[in-house]
DNA sequence: TGTATAGCTGACTGGTGGTCATTTCAAGGG
DNA sequence: CCCTTGAAATGACCACCAGTCAGCTATACA
C-alpha cells in the first residue's frame, strides 16, 4: 500500500504512473543537456533511464510528444523564476535585461522554443497541442501581470510586450545556435559578422525600443 | 565539344558539371516546395533529380551543404527583388511592408533562414561556411546601402536595421511553421492566442518600433 | 581502335523513431 | 496461500534515413 515504492518496479496506480512518467522526464532533461536536441535518440534515453525502449512509448507517444512536455515545464519554471525578481518599478532595459538572463539560464527552455513550431508541434497529436497552448496562455497572462506593474504598461500593453519579447528571444538567440567557431582561426571579417550578431546586445536594445515604442503609442489612461 | 549537352550524360568538363550541379539545386528546390524541410530526403531528390544517390553526393558533401547553397541562393534572389522595388524616400512602415512581403513570397528563403543556424550549419565543413558567411556579409552591405537611401539613415544605422530585420523575420514568422490548425474545430482561446500571433502585424508593427528607435538614437549628422 | 581516366552507380552500413507479440509480475479472489 | 488475470514492461523487428565505396562504364584522347 505505501505510495513510495521503488521505481524500477511495474507502476500500477496512477500516482505510479506520474512518477515514473517524471523520472523519464528528469532523465531526458539531463540527457538533453549532454546531447542537445538533434543528436538525442530514444534509445540512448531509454538506457539513461533504465527502462526499454518501448516503455518510454508508454508514458509518451512520440518522441516529439516528449520535448513538447519538457518545453512545458521549462516555461512554467522560467516564468515563476522571472515574476519572482521583477520588481515594483523597473526601466526597460532592466527589465530586458532580466527577461534575457532568466531565460538563458535555463538550458532547455530556449533551445525547445527555437524548434516548437516548426519540429516539435508537427508529431503531436491535435488534443495534446490545444492542451500546450492553453499552458502557453495561462503563463503568458500570468507574466503580462506582473510585467504590467514593473513596467508600468496598461495590461493590454504588457501582453503585447511579452508576446513580442518571445519572438525577439527567438531570433536574437539564434545565431547562439551556430556551431561554435571561435576557437578556430576565422577571418576577420567573418569574426566581425559573429560579433556584430552577439544575442545579447542584440536582444537588449531591441527589446528596450519595441517596449518603448509599446508604450509610446497609447498612453495609458489618467 | 558542344558546351550544351543532354544533362543526362556524363559531366566532364567544369562547365558540364556544374550544369548537373544546377539542375540538382532546381529539382531540389522544386521538391522542398512541395515536402518541405523534414519530408525532404536524399533518395527521394536522386530520383526526382533522375541520377543515383551517390552522384548527389559528389557535387554536395551533406545534406545540409545542400540546404546551405539553397539558402545562399534564395538569400540572392530575395535581396535582388527587395532592392529593386525600394524607392527614394519611404516610410518605415512602407519598408517593413515590402521586405516582409519579398521574403515571404519566396517560399524557401523562410523555412530555411529559420533553420540555418541551429541545424544546417552543423553538418557543414567549416571552409564551406566561411564562404557562406561572406556571402552574408556581402548581401546584407548592399541591401544595408540601398536601405539607407530608402529610410534616410546612415550607413551604420541602415546596417543595423537591415541586421535586426533578419533576427526579427525569424521570430516572427515562426508561427507560420506550426501545423495547420484552422480547418480544425478549435476551441476560442487557442483561436485567439493564434490570431494575436498573426506574423505579417508582428512583423511590421515591430519593424517599425525598431526603425524609428534606431532613427531616434542618433539623427545623422548635417 | 585501344586505353586510361573519372563520372556514375546502387548495394551496403549503422543508425533512427516507432510497433507489437510475448513475457512477467503485482493485485485480489477463492 | 496459491492461482488467475490483466496490464506494465520488454526487445526483436520494421521501414526508413544519411552517407560510403568497390566496381562499372562512358568518354576523351592517343
Amino acid at each position: 500500500m505505501s505510495s513510495v515504492v521503488a521505481i524500477n518496479q511495474r507502476a500500477r496506480s496512477a500516482e505510479q504512473k506520474a512518477l515514473r512518467r517524471q523520472a523519464v522526464l528528469d532523465a531526458a532533461e539531463l540527457y538533453f543537456h549532454e546531447a542537445g536536441y538533434e543528436a538525442f535518440s530514444m534509445a540512448q534515453l531509454a538506457k539513461k533511464t533504465g527502462v526499454a525502449k518501448g516503455t518510454l512509448y508508454l508514458y509518451f507517444q512520440t518522441r516529439e510528444e516528449l520535448f513538447l512536455t519538457l518545453y512545458e515545464h521549462s516555461l512554467i519554471r522560467w516564468s515563476q523564476v522571472f515574476i519572482a525578481e521583477l520588481s515594483g518599478a523597473m526601466t526597460s532595459q532592466a527589465y530586458a535585461q532580466l527577461l534575457y538572463q532568466t531565460a538563458l539560464a535555463d538550458g532547455v527552455f530556449l533551445p525547445l522554443l527555437i524548434r516548437l513550431e516548426h519540429v516539435i508541434e508537427h508529431n503531436v497529436a491535435i488534443p495534446r497541442l490545444i492542451e500546450s497552448k492553453r499552458v502557453f496562455i495561462q503563463q503568458v497572462e500570468i507574466v503580462a501581470q506582473r510585467s504590467a506593474t514593473a513596467l508600468r504598461l496598461s495590461t493590454a500593453q504588457a501582453s503585447e510586450v511579452v508576446k513580442t519579447m518571445g519572438v525577439l528571444l527567438i531570433g536574437a538567440t539564434q545565431t547562439d545556435q551556430s556551431p561554435s567557431l571561435d576557437n578556430e582561426a576565422l577571418p576577420v571579417d567573418v569574426q566581425h559578422l559573429i560579433a556584430s550578431f552577439s544575442s545579447e546586445p542584440l536582444f537588449i536594445k531591441n527589446a528596450v525600443r519595441i517596449i518603448e515604442g509599446v508604450r509610446a503609442e497609447a498612453p495609458p489612461p489618467i
